[in-house]
Order: C-alpha cells, then sequence, then structure tokens
RNA sequence: GGAGAGAUGCCGGAGUGGUCGAACGGGACGGUCUCGAAAACCGUUAUUCGCGCAAGUGGAUCGAGGGUUCGAAUCCCUCUCUCUCCGCCA
C-alpha cells in the first residue's frame, strides 16, 4: 500500500499519478489525509490522559509501600475517573485506525516514471521484438491436436479428475513439463538466484502482504477449513519469506526463484481463449522474485527483463516485450512489462511472462526493512517475474516446431527432455 | 487425533502483580590498547505511533487477540505456533 506521508507531501502529484493508471477515486487520497488527521488528534488526547493514568499508578503503587492507604485509594479514584474518559477515545482511534486501513489499501500502486498513457492493452507499447516467427506447413495444427496426436496432454481426462482447466500431462508431456520446470530454475539459479520450494497454500496475511487481498479474493482458491488459500503465483508465499524482517543493507539485493503449481479461478473468463493451454485452473510456473534496494528497483527491473529475454531466446521463440500502458497495468504494480510468445498456429501472441516492480507497495504491507548507512529504517523494493510460466510455452515449443514427422525441441532442452524431438 | 510442556530483545536465558523495555551471558558494532591482530577494558546495541524547530518528550509493544486490576511479561479466557510422549501416516 501507499505510504500516507508520501500522500500528504505529494498529493496533487498522487493524483495525477492515479489518473495514469485510470483510477477514478482520488476522491480516496483526501479521505485518508483526513483520516489521518483524525487519528493523529485522537492518538494525542489518549496519549495524555494515558500518560496520567500511568503516572498516577507508579504513584499508588509508592504510596502502598509505604502504607499510606487512604492516599492510595483516593489516588485511585481519580485514576477511575481518566480511565472512563479513556474509553470512548480508544474506540475512537480504533475505528479511525481501521477506516484508514481499509481507505489505503483500496488506492493502487502509483505508476512508475516510465508507464506510458493508455487505456487499453492495444496502448501497451512494444519495447522489442525478437526470434522470427516460423513457417509452418501446409497441415499445421494446432497445439491441443498436437497433443492429442503425440498423448502428450489428456484434457478429457483433466475434466473427469477433477474439471475443466486441469489437464493430465501424460508420457512425454508429463516429462516435457519436468524439463522445462529443471532447466528454468537451473537457468535462474545459473544467473546467482536461490532456490526454493515453497507452500502451495498461504495464510490470509500472506495473501494480504503481495496484494491478493483484499483485491482478488474471487481469484484464489480457498479452503475453508484452514482458512488456506492456493497459491496463485509462487510470488505470494516466496516473496512473504521475508515478511516482518529487518534487513541489513549488506543483505541487498536478495534473489530467489521458485517453481510451483499456481492456481486461478479465472472466474469470468470463458470463449476462445480458454482453449487447450491457453488459460488453465491449474499451471506450472517459474517465478523470480528480488528484494532489492530502493534506488536500485528500476535497473533491476531492466536486468530481470534481460534474464528472462534470454530465456526466451534460449528456447528458439519469437517473442516481444511490451511496457504495459496504466490502464492495462495490475493494481499493484508501478511498472510492468509483459512478454509474449507468438503461438504460430493459433496466428496470435501469448503472454508467457510478466515482470514488474512493485517499488515499497508490497513491502509496506509486509514490512520488510532494512537499515540504511544513516540507521534509518527503510522498505525495500519487491519485483517479480515469470521464467516462465509453462502452458503457453509448451503450446508455442509444440506449435512452432511442428514438422510432418514430429516436433522438434530446441537444444537447450535435449539433455533435460532425453530426446531431441517427440515422434 | 489424545496427553503434557512451552512461546521473553540478534541469540541463549532470568523474571509469577508495582519504579521492567525488561537482570545476566553471548554475539554484533564503536572506542582504548597494538606495527597489526587476539585478549583485556570502556561504551553502544529493539520496533512503532505521536508532540516538538530542536534538545527532548509522551503512548504502544515480552507469540496474537480479549479480560481482571489503580497497576500485567507475570493472573484469567480464546486463538496460533513449537516441543515431548502416544496414536496415525508418505
Amino acid at each position: 500500500m501507499l505510504q500516507v506521508p508520501f500522500l500528504r507531501q505529494h498529493t496533487a502529484l498522487v493524483k495525477e499519478r492515479l489518473a495514469i493508471k485510470l483510477f477514478k477515486e482520488t476522491g480516496l487520497v483526501d479521505e485518508v489525509l483526513a483520516l489521518d488527521d483524525e487519528r493523529k488528534k485522537l492518538q494525542l488526547e489518549f496519549d495524555t490522559t494515558q500518560s496520567k493514568v500511568n503516572g498516577a499508578s507508579k504513584e499508588i503503587g509508592q504510596l502502598m509501600a509505604k502504607g499510606q492507604k487512604a492516599e492510595a485509594e483516593s489516588k485511585k479514584q481519580e485514576v477511575a475517573a481518566w480511565k472512563l474518559s479513556l474509553e470512548p477515545i480508544s474506540q475512537q482511534l480504533a475505528g479511525v485506525e481501521k477506516k484508514l486501513e481499509e481507505t489505503i489499501v483500496k488506492l493502487p500502486n502509483l505508476p512508475g516514471p516510465a508507464v506510458p498513457p493508455g487505456k487499453t492493452p492495444e496502448d501497451n507499447v512494444i519495447v522489442r521484438e525478437g526470434g522470427n516467427k516460423p513457417t509452418l506447413h501446409a497441415n499445421a495444427v494446432p497445439h491441443w491436436d498436437l497433443a492429442k496426436k503425440y498423448r502428450l496432454i489428456d484434457f478429457e481426462l483433466g475434466n473427469k479428475i477433477t474439471g475443466s482447466g486441469f489437464p493430465v500431462y501424460t508420457g512425454r508431456g508429463a516429462r516435457l513439463q519436468r524439463a522445462l520446470i529443471q532447466y528454468f530454475l537451473d537457468f535462474n539459479t545459473g544467473a546467482g538466484y536461490t532456490e526454493f520450494l515453497p507452500p502451495f497454500m498461504v495464510n490470509e496475511a500472506s495473501a494480504f502482504g503481495t496484494g491478493q487481498l483484499p483485491d482478488k479474493e474471487g481469484q484464489m482458491y480457498f479452503v475453508t477449513e484452514d482458512k488456506f488459500y492456493l497459491i496463485p503465483t509462487s510470488e505470494v508465499p516466496v516473496t512473504n519469506i521475508y515478511r516482518d524482517e529487518l534487513l541489513k543493507e549488506s543483505d541487498l539485493p536478495i534473489r530467489m526463484t521458485a517453481y510451483s503449481p499456481c492456481f486461478r479461478r479465472e472466474a469470468g473468463s470463458y470463449g476462445k481463449d480458454v482453449r487447450g493451454l491457453n488459460r488453465l485452473h491449474q499451471f506450472e510456473k517459474v517465478e523470480l522474485v528480488q528484494l532489492v534496494h530502493p534506488e536500485k528497483s528500476y535497473e533491476t527491473l531492466e536486468e530481470m527483463v534481460s534474464h528472462v529475454e534470454r530465456l526466451i531466446q534460449s528456447l528458439g521463440l519469437s517473442y516481444r516485450i511490451l511496457n504495459l500502458c496504466g490502464g492495462d497495468m495490475s493494481f499493484t504494480s508501478a511498472q510492468t512489462y509483459d512478454f509474449e510468445v507468438y503461438s504460430a498456429a493459433q496466428q496470435k501472441w501469448l503472454e508467457v511472462s510478466s515482470v514488474s516492480n512493485f517499488e515499497a507497495y508490497q513491502t509496506n504491507r509486509m514490512k520488510i526493512r532494512f537499515k540504511d548507512a544513516q540507521g534509518r529504517n527503510q522498505l525495500v523494493h519487491s519485483l517479480n517475474g515469470s521464467s516462465l510460466a509453462l502452458p503457453r510455452i509448451v503450446a508455442c515449443l509444440l506449435e512452432n516446431n511442428q514438422t510432418e514427422s514430429g516436433i522438434e525441441l530446441p537444444a537447450v532442452l535435449h539433455s533435460y527432455f532425453g530426446s531431441k524431438n517427440i515422434q
């Protein structure tokens, strides 16, 4: 969430920036400031009286020790009166604090300086493109047909076992998943990221920390019995590793990578986009998370983009990188680059990675701080990115590399997959 | 799942109603000493919200949340987690 002192000092700028994100309720900013004023007023009132109570209580203790019972008793009467007056104040204070919290979390993160204006995905700026779109043979088919032909993925079986959006990978299809996960993790650890294997369910505090709650509650699967959320991405458990931690400046940057399945309800998504591997309720993903010095976060964002770009290049896929416009960015992000790979048989671009700088938006919720050279505690900046989400990568690998006689896999996967192709 | 024990600062660990944000030990940091280091000695060593130009000063925090009391780390209740034993189990 945003920080109140910043809202106070840069009120006009904040509203201007929120407008870039197409956020209409800028009145919430004023509401936050008013609530904060109210909070301070009440706290001063409370603290002053509480201070008197504390002082008198000490005196009572001393009087009792000296055996001056009568004096102690009269003090008690005095304190009782103060305490009575304290009650409504503390109730009001708690109410105002709650309201302040509820209001400030409704404010999305501010877009960073390099975010282009715009309303829809059409307004996203293509930063660069790479790789070559393949020319497919005349009988080329989409990945769902290839998956069937080579018995790699059984969508119907997934329907039977669970429901739509839960495919079963079979034989070489399953092996390909494992090969990709292993390759991606090795690629990341080779670049200095530490590997984690996090829990696949998180508690409410963790889901709140990265911003899934309260904003996206309906998009997560929820285990009512234990009040756990199935993770929509390993960003959630991995970033929360450092929740409520005070780091040393020398601990930064912290670079983490993790594989996990991702569970998403995708409520409200129907139609052609859900065909095959395009949109699933459960999918595999390898994620990158970094916690960095606030002055370094945009530099880190570019570095992470290059890292993911190299990974996609190594797979030989045709890709493009988009700088998301204000209207298409997520609630919590300050700047996001999306990676899309070209699905040759479907003839469309599929998003396979999203790399974002959250600045201090998540870390303010999670209280991830470090002690700077002056001894002050500052919030670190958090970033994350997929490297990569598997299903659409698999779709493109199958479609783009199909030949009349089989599917030729990129060289980097040969040893992981145990074969150069699928026939 | 059953029975019991516990949760204190960076770590260990005292503290069972009063002046305790918390003894003591260790670690870390700064200093003295040294050519340098070790040792020794001295000092510092939480977070957070206010008020104040500042010096400074008030509130909160001993797993979390409630309660009792003039006063709670200490007593009571609820929850979470950890450990031991039993059960179950990959």
